[in-house]
DNA sequence: TTAGCGATGCTGTACGAAACCTGCCTCAGA
DNA sequence: TCTGAGGCAGGTTTCGTACAGCATCGCTAA
């Protein structure tokens, strides 16, 4: 599969449209015609978290086995499906970003996008100069967790 | 089976009509003519849940397989069904919100449908951006319910 | 090494179609 | 006869698509 990787910067149109940078759709390959799906990231970065179409079915399927009763499954898959946003692609390569997550990411007529490997994120330019000073802190404190690789792998890796 | 995604906010009229957005309305596909079931979430969100009619006809059959004679499961019968509206779509895709689901939502002249898949929701729009701050919490709290794979993934893998 | 050319990608405008909202009309029940 | 619910039709707005211009990047040739 392809990767999102590198940064770059759009202007945002009157409608909401942005282009999403060619590289990213290139990755993105057959599944560009099924469109995009963008959230608020559960963590609570002031981004918007971008995810191929398949990756959000993954997430269906996971969040349909959850029970209904259950107050913490039920905001989980809120947050999960109903903070997500379903955006297909114009003949130019845009999509158009939903008023309620321009609102949250503070986004207004320019947005930068991230590439983060299977992911990306698209960033108003100050909050992602903080972002990235505040994620920096944090990073380098937690380098120690790429350190022991004997149980991480055993775990994630495919 | 189609999903329903994203949110769109629609204006409720005097009579209590609101416009289902045409996305939703797709998602339905044969099932639109059946109408939707309309009732309050059982955990207790300020809410109105909306199902396909197919899908209170599994609920229906699970009720049916319990027992007549116990308090718990009349009462649980009578929360997943007696609170239950039955809607049909007019000619312009609209339905009537029941006015006791209108109380309980607090929906006066604006509701927001929220997509979570399988199923949607309704909210009034101050309720829902609590309901989004809240459950973050929650959500951030409880995100190890999809991180055992082992064990979900052996009852719902295909 | 640099200038020129071509291709690709990004942005803005315009038009047509669909969706949505409002008001009016009709019918049924009280 | 009055009231309320449902159906119908018009107008407005939004959305999606298409088209065109501009900028940038890379390649080629001098």
């Amino acid at each position: 599969m392809a990767l999102f990787l590198s940064r770059s910067v759009h202007k945002v149109d009157k409608k909401g449209r942005v282009s999403v940078p060619s590289g990213f759709r290139a990755a993105l390959g057959d599944e560009l015609v099924q469109g995009l799906g963008l959230n608020m990231p559960i963590v609570g970065f002031a981004c918007i978290e971008a995810l191929p179409f398949s990756k959000i079915e993954e997430r269906m399927n996971v969040l349909d086995s959850l029970p209904v009763d259950e107050a913490e499954a039920m905001s989980l898959a809120h947050q999960m499906l109903g903070t997500l946003a379903h955006v297909t692609f114009d003949g130019e390569g845009r999509i158009v970003l939903p008023d309620y997550l321009m609102e949250y990411s503070g986004i207004r007529d320019s947005a930068t996008f991230v590439g983060l490997g299977r992911t990306f994120q698209i960033w108003e330019a100050e909050a992602l100069a903080a972002h990235d000073v505040s994620t920096r802190t944090i990073a380098r404190d937690n380098i120690k967790l790429l350190r022991k690789p004997t149980s991480a792998q055993a775990e994630g890796e495919t």
